[in-house]
DNA sequence: CTACGGCCTCACGCAGCGTGAGGGTCAAGT
DNA sequence: ACTTGACCCTCACGCTGCGTGAGGCCGTAG
């Protein structure tokens, strides 16, 4: 029963870590050798291994090692707690992650779902996550955001078909009129303008005529927006534009 | 249509971004805003704002802020291969989130499924996750661990309620024949050592003679270990210990 | 005696900001 | 004209868990 000692590329080849993270975990004080040659040479004894494979134990739980310091460190400390904290740490993450897989997925419908979109069709007007964005700038991030994130999370593929077909449906009436010559002060078109913002009020966030007003600036303004609202027909963006501020307006008075 | 322009605490509250948010973002080249007045201030155009919407979306989307850069500066840039690489990343990290909270899970059943354990029987011998971490010492972490990983991963509830059983009833088989005054060195003995061996090769990883032996001197160097097994009865540690050795010795021959 | 492999100690790098420190700027109030 | 305050600026370290050299000592085989 000698005593054994192993050196750092002993350890790190039974257990499976770089020496690294032996250098890593004696200067965090997560595992110090029990003993030194003259050298300095770090030299591990069997106890030492049984720590490492706890440490180890613990980090593929994905404790952080300030955690598993503590818990392998202070046998009274409660590993229960420990663990059922990191479980909800992870629920948390898994959720998170699924989200974004999710809205990861709805941008990559909204780019290829309609016939060959390309790259700045993903500032396509049917994007949700475009949305959000605005909403974002809008409301400055507030509880009201987290609201419309949850709205639209919950849509369901047929939803987002319907809002899809309910938008394109509007934005063909609005382009109607205007290639039909009808002024964008024309309460005909106001209509369709407070129609347009009530669809977004319905289908993605509180949408004030404030808010509505600086959405249609940016039809104008940014040439990915009115490119693709263009689609729809030339001048249709600036038409929109337009009737948007008119009915702003409109309803000021 | 005055040119409106936003300092950076107007951008934040627009945005919901922090000012230092600002700042890092300029520093790194993914948002510089368009001007500067003389003393230095930062000074947004709308411009900037639809460039912020953009990097938000896509920070939603859970890219690096590197890759936003590269999207959103270069309309040619394929974006949709971006967010395809992007979703494959979220799975990965889905995926791994997912392992680890069923280890968590597992830990937690080891703790609290039998009667009332408390703190030091993380380690107890019937935690797969403690025999991962043996398993990596003694196989240095090579594809042979993760085959290992991947076993001990697809068990389900049902599976660890029978593992558990069958360890438990060698176990008492074990500390019967020690109760009874068997010696270890005894072939009854050698031979539930070697039950024992073949049910960690069979449940959990390939055991051989030498890899069972480090076990065995575990078993009694490390008092977590041998508590946990001594309550099958005083000095059961030991003795499955030695038979341990023993049972190796008799193979080499 | 000289390689050559193994060990050591710094120390920067990464991702995305948080959080002060220390110090100008600007519009309002006295 | 001067002083608040509210904002703005530029460093620059901190956090997580090591990876990855750089530069240099130790130990053993040839």
């Amino acid at each position: 029963m000698a005593a054994e000692t192993y050196k750092v590329k002993d350890v790190a080849r039974l257990s499976g870590v770089t020496v690294r993270t032996l250098h890593h975990y004696d200067a965090i004080g997560l595992l110090c050798p029990t003993r030194r040659t003259s050298a300095g040479y770090r030299l591990y004894a069997q106890a030492d291994l049984l720590r490492l494979q706890q440490i180890l134990v613990y980090r593929e739980l994905g404790l952080p090692l300030e955690k598993i310091k503590m818990v392998v460190s202070d046998p009274q400390f409660d590993a229960r707690a420990a663990l059922v904290e990191q479980r909800a740490q992870l629920a948390a993450k898994a959720e998170q992650t699924r989200d974004m897989i999710r809205a990861v997925d709805a941008a990559l419908r909204a780019l290829q779902g309609d016939e060959d979109m390309n790259t700045e069709d993903l500032f396509d007007g049917f994007d949700p996550k475009k949305y959000e964005a605005e909403v974002e700038q809008r409301w400055g991030g507030g509880a009201e955001y987290a609201e419309s994130v949850r709205r639209t999370k919950s849509y369901s593929k047929d939803d987002w078909v319907r809002i899809k077909a309910e938008t394109h449906d509007l934005m063909q009436r609005i382009a109607a009129q205007h290639e039909a010559g009808v002024p964008p002060t024309d309460p005909v078109a106001m209509d369709l303008a407070e129609e347009h913002r009530l669809q977004i009020d319905r289908f993605y966030y509180p949408c004030s005529h404030a808010m509505h007003g600086n959405l249609g600036q940016m039809y104008t303004a940014d040439v990915r927006f009115r490119d693709n609202l263009d689609e729809y027909g030339d001048g249709v963006a600036a038409f929109l534009s337009a009737a948007i501020e008119a009915n702003g307006q409109r309803a000021e008075r």
